[in-house]
DNA sequence: GTCTTCGGTGAAAGCGGTTACATAATAAGC
DNA sequence: GCTTATTATGTAACCGCTTTCACCGAAGAC
């Protein structure tokens, strides 16, 4: 059996109360008392049971993430930018990854109950009904990139649709006429801001240009049949914006392969600005998204609504992106210079 | 205040026993009364309170992971790896991260007392005595590439040596002579197991061959560092061997930037494959470490351990690493058939 | 018809802590 | 010197659930 406060009483001589406050550092204790308690405490290797403290304090000092992956590097940067916060909270994470089922997502929501002290949920494909009816009541969350829920929940959002505009105008102005569009899931929420963004913006700028769109899954594999598919069209378009950076690194191989050069013969821009988007050959044309600062933004909220405990204020939050300019969109850039002499740079 | 375990004994005017019962399936109870206190239960919305749950019942299905950091793609991988097997079971993750700081190990391990089942430890710079010294005892754990600690704890190594002999032995056979190597940390495990297999197979095939080791620490920056050096060497190396593939990368991006030409006047390899390699260009030739696999074999070996709970048999297991031969290390591969015709392929 | 057997249920004792409250001892106030 | 304020410590309730054990009524054995 595992020494507990108990033990340490009776070898300290003094009763468990006491052991709690010499232990948790309460001013109301001796100095002698607290030595003799910290002595006893370490001769027997004492840890303290965090979970009967947590019962009995009702505070974990754990937060939980239930994110819909946990694959590729826009993961790894939230959990990375997460842990950062958490850490100098002293707040120990728990993850929980649903694999985009609802099932798993709600499942995840209610194993959460008594386990951390609040939430961040990352749900492209879920609303704020199902969150309501899972979440424990009272429970601090904050959304990350979820669709509405803006009512009940503080929420993060990156700005899709502000980014893709800002791509398609880039490719515009840099004289990109045929640009297609590699999108994401049709039930995810980026998804289909980044193709409104998209869709909106080439309305605008090209009133006459056919909008092109071939699905992805935000998988690298996806976006090599993306790139297949393009390299194997009669009337080519002559730039591709993939929804995100895994996609258009997918792609660029698959155009590789089909012996396009990028940029030569077709443009490709992508979304996120994963680390591997610069190593590519050529570098890629991107939306900065600050995703571990995304990450970091959620659990600071997290960290005040858990402060605030009830009532919160419920902010969204809007993160801008950034556009990054490489060298997979640059074939015209002299030509364009003369063309479009009021665009940017 | 949320809906407990009595509410719905109230409500279904059965005592808190029958209620914990019913809704855990046990059959010593009638149909009908289970039907009230599950409808009871539906309807208040109840959740079970999971940290009440395993203080009473000594399981809290969660494994807590030690880890060194988060960042990048193989932790990603790890995580993952670990994350698939933890659902199939059930079980919650609990992510810890020391950044490489042996007090932070300490408090991690510490914290995980009565927050978990089990442990998974990567620590690549704490030795098995301050394990010892701070794990909560009977705490099942198994080392994940940490060394060492074999005696007292099941653990999964990496074949890092045979990696770096098989890489050196490729190197050697496609003609390269003057191979040097970007080492990783000098405190870390993997990194001397490494920098060991370089310098062991290069003193074996080329014995009046010098050894040439510029140290990095795993980072694509250290690489990047690195090749600066190597680009304004006079007496350049014909080939790099770096500790990781984000140091090749970053290596690979200095390199560049001298005006060196990979492979042409320089070959380059890694270790790791991590998903970049296949994408930067030139690929990078690297060794195969099946990392998700790791986290998975990982938490396999955990859950037995949980489940023989008391006297698991602290099997050491060795990750098998596989040559991933890739265009970067390729310059002289016609020259090199003639060369040595001995060599393998 | 009494005597087991057995199955469903409730009371209560934990799990390992925290914390409100009571109490004894000491210091301060007059 | 006695009352009152102050403080260190102990007692016990409680956190929300599981689980042992005792109990009671019904069914089966004779």
């Amino acid at each position: 059996m595992a020494v507990t406060i108990k033990d340490i009483a009776k070898a300290a001589k003094v009763s468990i109360a006491t052991v709690s406050r010499a232990l948790n550092g309460f001013d109301n204790v001796t100095a002698e008392t607290r030595r003799h308690v910290c002595a006893a405490a370490a001769r027997l290797g004492y840890i303290p049971h965090e979970g009967a403290r947590s019962l009995s304090s009702r505070r974990t000092q754990c937060v939980g993430a239930v994110l819909p992956d946990l694959y590729g590097e826009f993961f790894s940067e939230l959990i990375r930018g997460i842990d950062r916060v958490a850490r100098t909270h002293g707040l120990h994470l728990l993850l929980s990854c649903s694999h985009g089922d609802v099932a798993e997502v709600t499942a995840a929501l209610r194993a959460m109950r008594g386990r951390v002290d609040g939430l961040l949920v990352m749900s492209p494909h879920v609303d704020s009904e199902v969150l309501e009816k899972n979440l424990p009541p009272a429970m601090p969350t904050v959304l990350v990139n979820t669709r509405d829920g803006g009512e009940r929940y503080s929420s993060l959002m990156i700005d899709n649709y502000g980014g893709a505009c800002a791509m398609v105008r880039h490719l515009v102005g840099r004289g990109y006429r045929r640009i297609a569009m590699v999108a994401g899931p049709e039930v995810n929420f980026d998804a289909r801001e980044r193709l409104a963004g998209y869709r909106d913006t080439l309305a605008e700028l090209l009133p006459e240009a056919r909008t092109q769109v071939l699905r992805g899954d935000f998988s690298e594999e996806s976006g090599y049949r993306a790139g297949r598919q393009l390299v194997s069209m009669s009337e080519r378009p002559d730039a591709i914006f993939a929804a995100n950076d895994m996609m258009a690194i997918g792609c660029l191989f698959a155009l590789n392969e089909g012996g396009l050069s990028v940029p030569g013969d077709i443009a490709l821009a992508g979304f996120d600005d994963i680390p591997i988007a610069r190593y590519v050959s050529p570098p890629l044309t991107t939306v900065r998204v600050r995703i571990a600062e995304l990450g970091e933004l959620a659990l600071e909220r997290l960290v005040l609504a858990i402060g605030e405990a009830g009532h919160d204020k419920h902010s969204i939050q809007t993160l801008r992106t950034e556009l990054v300019v490489r060298s997979s969109c640059t074939r015209q850039h002299a030509a364009l210079m003369a063309l479009a002499p009021k665009g940017k740079r």
